[in-house]
DNA sequence: CACGGCCCCTGACAAATGTCATGGCCGGGG
DNA sequence: CCCCGGCCATGACATTTGTCAGGGGCCGTG
């Protein structure tokens, strides 16, 4: 339970990213209350944490994947680059599949969804910046299981622009293709997705975390 | 914590209900920093509000809108007639003027979304204790604008089921209707709600908190 | 009672959506 | 080299969706 092991050396020192200020505050009162962690950064963009981080230059960041500005995983991306020394820990709502993946990918070193229990928090934390990876084991499972997006680059990308729900025509004029291009792309998604039209089909790919980045 | 050094008055006594155990935990971390107060139960599920209230008492309940079993409207208005005397504070993440209105409708003290400063939970406590009401201004003047849902009672839960996302066949075999009275429900939905489709229409009922309940 | 509102149904039509066969383009193997 | 497979694009075609104009039944209120 207590850290003590490391007696009187410095604390870890943690940057946090969430977008809703009542949770983040929240959170640094929840990992305040550890003698070896010390909050020196907290931000509610995806765009702020890295200048942030070169300001405080913390152990471990703490980041939200849906946040403006920039989502947690594109930011991870960019800290890993800024601060190689600095680990990254993401934590979210949603236990999408492919949310795990990216942030692997992206250079995270842990994965926390926010209905794990408060207590062992702090304890990824300190894993975290031992070293050592932390993720959801059921998480891992399933991502392993939905397997990596079968949709191509243009599907995705048609499929995240329909998301706003507009029509045939606007998605075409967005994206600058033809109309029935556009209705074939959407076919292919609604085919791999297994779905029966495109509101399913985007609820499916966004659920499997398909959707991300950009 | 401290050895009642305030000890002027009894602590109020908080009930804090929200699906997120994480978030759950760190709220608990953050009230209890507060001389004043005092988190004496917590639950993840809309369904154990009252149960858990019977058995602590408290004075002032935080609950989420977003939850498992009942969503916290629902749980505020069986809490007011289950406890009349414990009064509710409804957190949100989502600042939809229809959750607004239907926790003021349902008896709820005060409203908050999660995006307020964590310096202002406690307080919020404590005026919502005081038998005052607690309401973003801002948030206030949207639902003002809003005004109550046009939508009819069928047109809604027409709505709320197509939301799965399903074919017209499907929404009909499930409201046990025919198509041709879905798609007219379905028809007079994205009518009032300004919708090109029966996509944006569930985004903008969605939005405007009036597919709650059920 | 008569009226208005909501609900349910029908059927027909226009418009949007989904499907398919087809062809061009490119890059990696036989 | 040529062929094959993936991706992209396109237009014709079938299906689904959304709209409209009806009609009947059931309340509650003036």
């Amino acid at each position: 339970m207590s850290a003590s092991g490391e007696g009187r050396s410095n604390p870890i020192r943690l940057l946090l990213a969430d977008d809703q200020a009542l949770v983040r505050g929240a959170l640094v009162a929840l990992l305040s209350m550890e003698e070896d962690l010390s909050v020196v950064a907290e931000v509610g963009r995806g765009d702020e944490v890295v200048p942030a981080a070169r300001r405080s230059n913390p152990d471990v960041a703490l980041l939200d994947v849906e946040m403006p500005g920039l989502d947690g995983i594109a930011a991870a991306a960019a800290l890993r680059t800024a601060l190689p020394t600095c680990r990254v820990l993401v934590v979210t709502t949603f236990g999408r599949p492919g949310y795990l993946r990216r942030a692997m990918e992206a250079g995270a070193s842990g994965f926390v969804v926010k209905d794990t229990p408060a207590r062992q928090l702090a304890d990824a934390v300190r894993r975290v910046h031992a070293g050592l990876r932390v993720v959801d084991p059921t998480l891992a499972a399933e991502t392993l299981a939905a397997g990596v997006s079968p949709l191509t680059d243009r599907e995705t990308e048609v499929l995240r622009t329909a998301r706003g729900g507009g029509t045939v025509a606007d998605l075409a004029g967005a994206l600058h293709l033809s109309e029935g291009t556009v209705r074939n792309h959407l076919s292919a998604a609604i085919g791999k997705t297994g779905a029966r039209n495109r509101a399913e089909a985007i609820r499916v790919a966004e659920q499997n975390g398909w959707l991300l980045g950009e």
